[in-house]
DNA sequence: GGATCGATTGACTGGTCAGTCAACCAGCCT
DNA sequence: AGGCTGGTTGACTGACCAGTCAATCGATCC
């Protein structure tokens, strides 16, 4: 062959990721061992140390990987033209396609960084944070063009908002509520409109 | 004494509780040693297992005793005369007082039980399913009375209504946003007013 | 005063893993 | 061939810590 195979034919870096995403989803960061990420990814323990500084840089780069793209997708939504409300949409939607698209990161996502406070969570404070206040600018700036109500706080509407999406993947994550394609798609709409319309009757 | 100080003056049992809630909120669960506790408590290693079959049954018994509390208020709520509405402003002014009278101990609760998914909050599920049900079933209620609109899923309001407060505490328990004592009085009515309410003007 | 029994003590053990490291191997260049 | 480089291997070690247990204490009763 001409070409230079300078880079192996399986990138074994990425199978590792890959694997961990799939131990970690099935049996919690803390239950897993080193180990049963490289039986996983089908290679030598050794190897996991020559690609990751440590079991924990494992997971901050799974985490690092997805939460820029939320992160980029948040600010995308928010420096479009759309109505507040559609820009909220587009959040909603990104993050249940997220989940659609690939459960098992979302989990450890989820369960391992977002809501484990005390450990990684606290680690990757400030990209969690980050997340927030591009949602409560989107809804600032829909307070300020009066398409949302005023007398709500929009920290806490970003909050809230955020907090309900999540507890939903939760739901779907821990089988509490259906989790059918048809659900994904009524989910989306329904967590912006109990958000925006609010439950009770206009 | 004509007494007979049968139990010891001082209740070592829920001493080493207490303390337990400190250093699990201050360090985590997992960070801790049993060996943290039994200092904290001023007790020898050996007592906290006198007491208790392990350390995990130290954090059973913490989660037990608040989350029976918080079940027994949302069912009182549920059963009462007051408006739909009220129902669900008891629930979260319940759950919003929890924090502010105790917030070590609902720090644990939430990080290191109904959030730590993949550890305790498994075991844990049936009890905490029981709060979203109780919830949910208070929305139906009054979707019944034509009190709150019929095409949101009770389900799902209740998730999202508990996620957005679970959130809110999370906020304030990491400082990412004011908990001033007049910010919990403001919090209650408007956790209630986003859901019920929406953002969007009359 | 000594027998009994529950509370209390803290040194010790056994098992578990994260991370290290020396050796091995495969391709490639000279 | 021989030597270099970087990917790959897996046995080993050192630290950590939950849980055990035999010993001590102290109150109460006979």
């Amino acid at each position: 062959m001409a070409s230079t195979p300078k880079a192996p034919p399986v990138d074994k870096r990425r199978q590792i990721l890959d694997a961990a995403i799939r131990v970690f989803a099935r049996q919690g960061f803390h239950a897993t061992r080193v180990a049963d990420i490289a039986d996983e990814a089908g290679v030598a323990y050794g190897l996991v140390y020559h690609y990751f500084k440590s079991k924990d840089e494992v997971l901050n780069e799974l985490f690092s990987e997805r939460w820029s793209l939320l992160l980029a997708a948040i600010d995308e939504a928010d420096r479009s033209e759309a109505a507040p409300r559609a820009k909220l949409e587009a959040v909603a939607g990104f993050i249940v396609d997220s989940y659609r698209h690939d459960p098992e990161l979302m989990k450890v996502i989820i369960v391992e960084v977002t809501r484990a406070a005390n450990s990684f969570g606290r680690t990757h404070l400030p990209e969690i944070r980050r997340a927030y206040d591009s949602i409560a600018r989107i809804v600032a700036d829909g307070q300020r063009q009066g398409a949302f109500r005023s007398d709500v706080d929009a920290d806490f509407a970003s909050m809230s908002f955020y907090g309900a999406i999540e507890q939903l993947l939760s739901g779907w994550i821990f089988e509490l509520i259906p989790a059918g394609d048809g659900d994904f798609e009524q989910a989306k709409s329904l967590v912006v409109a109990a958000i925006c319309d609010g439950l009770e009757p206009r």
